[in-house]
DNA sequence: TGTACATCAGTGAACGCGCGTTCACTGATGTAC
DNA sequence: TGTACATCAGTGAACGCGCGTTCACTGATGTAC
């Protein structure tokens, strides 16, 4: 089939992709990447130069698709010809957006949590322009688009209203993901379901029902907080 | 001083909250974890059976308190003679208690980090007794709480509304954790505090600021979404 | 075209290090008579 | 009270394992004349 990749490096990539994301960055071996790879235990070294410099491709890989989609779903926003882009529809791509990117994917459930540790990482340099190149261009891009579909906000205001936004999207990301590696009929997991019934539900449910929550929340919030300003 | 501990359980205990926090599990390692505590480095072996354990025991450690200031604001506000208790002093507690006890103990900043990995953890077991004995009365409390101050909210609105507001107590404890391990000169810290300005505040400030906010924007979106029935 | 050599992707085995854990031990405290 | 023994908290040194990495190597491809 033409889907099997034969280059090495990006069988790597593939493998430790859904590996890392599995298990988190030290509970995954050179050895166990390789074997998943089906490439030589010294092949990681020899195209990455070591392991932490595989993660981090690993991530930039994954978050360049991530703030493309983002970036293009909130174009399609705010060049629709059909109605004009308003508060709702801006904040509304955002939650979906990044729901479906985070969720969807199959291996990515967890990128929230690889991500935490890329920002966290020492190394500084990688820190900062993971930051610059990755997160600022879609807060940015969405920051001025509210700006733009209600000018009465001021900028600090966008600052704390996407901050509530897309601490909401993490955590019910985090919700579904904690969920996912339970077992079924496992005590936790009927706790889970019992106390948030939508966790019951399967996963294109799931993302709709939160899109749905999040944009009507904090939507409510905005109105009241900062109504429109009709001149 | 009496302050100085000589049981070596509790000057290990002391020892691995505060490594534990800085640099997570794997990081740490038994013979830094002796070194801190003033022990042999059998010790851990000796007094926890296990590096896993002690972790596990500082993590209880911890929440216990947590929780247990949680549920003593809550009784506060509901128990208080002077004013009639109202969503807004339910919620406002629930921010305000989850940001101090998260963000105040200095030692603590980031076991909203740790919790998520004690709660992936695969034991099965602790991970059950854990949620039923830590989370579990937390939620219930306040979710009675608003059932209470709100009688025509619906059992699951009130999920989703505690699950929009511990959201966002999470991002924001995570960003204030962020910010306290950068330096002050670098380039990441210039970025996040002109992006989010509250950041620049003594963390005294951060946590009024953060406060006020998830309280106003949270009420603002309850008020709007479900208001209160008038009879 | 044929030959000799250089380059390069990729490999298997081995290395050395740091880890969590173990174990035989010590010295102090408690107990029995 | 004095002695002999048992119990126990705590220890130092050593063990063995798994890890990321290294290195001398192979075999295929490219290049020069």
């Amino acid at each position: 089939m033409s889907e099997e990749k034969h280059d090495p490096k990006e069988k790597l990539l593939d493998a430790a992709e859904s590996l890392f994301a599995c298990k988190g960055f030290d509970e995954v071996s050179i050895r166990e990447l390789a074997a998943a790879a089906d490439v030589n235990v010294a092949a990681v070294n020899y195209h990455f130069q070591g392991k932490e410099n595989l993660f981090h491709e690993v991530i930039i890989r994954r978050f360049v698709v991530q703030r493309d989609r983002s970036l293009e779903a909130l174009e399609k926003v705010l060049g629709s010809t059909k109605e004009k882009p308003n508060v709702a529809s801006v904040v509304r791509a955002l939650v979906e957006e990044n729901l479906k990117g985070t969720l969807s994917v199959p291996t990515s459930g967890s990128f929230m949590t690889l991500l935490a540790r890329e920002m966290h990482s020492q190394h500084g340099h990688s820190s900062t322009a993971f930051f610059r190149e990755m997160v600022m261009p879609v807060f940015q891009a969405y920051s001025t688009a509210l700006l733009q579909v209600r000018p009465s906000l001021q900028q600090e205001q966008i600052s704390w209203i996407m901050a509530s936004i897309i601490g909401q999207i993490h955590h019910f990301v985090t919700r579904w993901h904690k969920k996912k590696f339970l077992p079924e009929d496992g005590d936790d997991f009927k706790i889970m379901v019992q106390v948030f019934p939508a966790l019951g539900q399967p996963l294109e449910e799931y993302i709709q029902l939160v899109a749905d929550h999040i944009t009507a929340f904090s939507m409510a919030a905005i109105d009241s907080l900062y109504p429109e300003v009709v001149e």
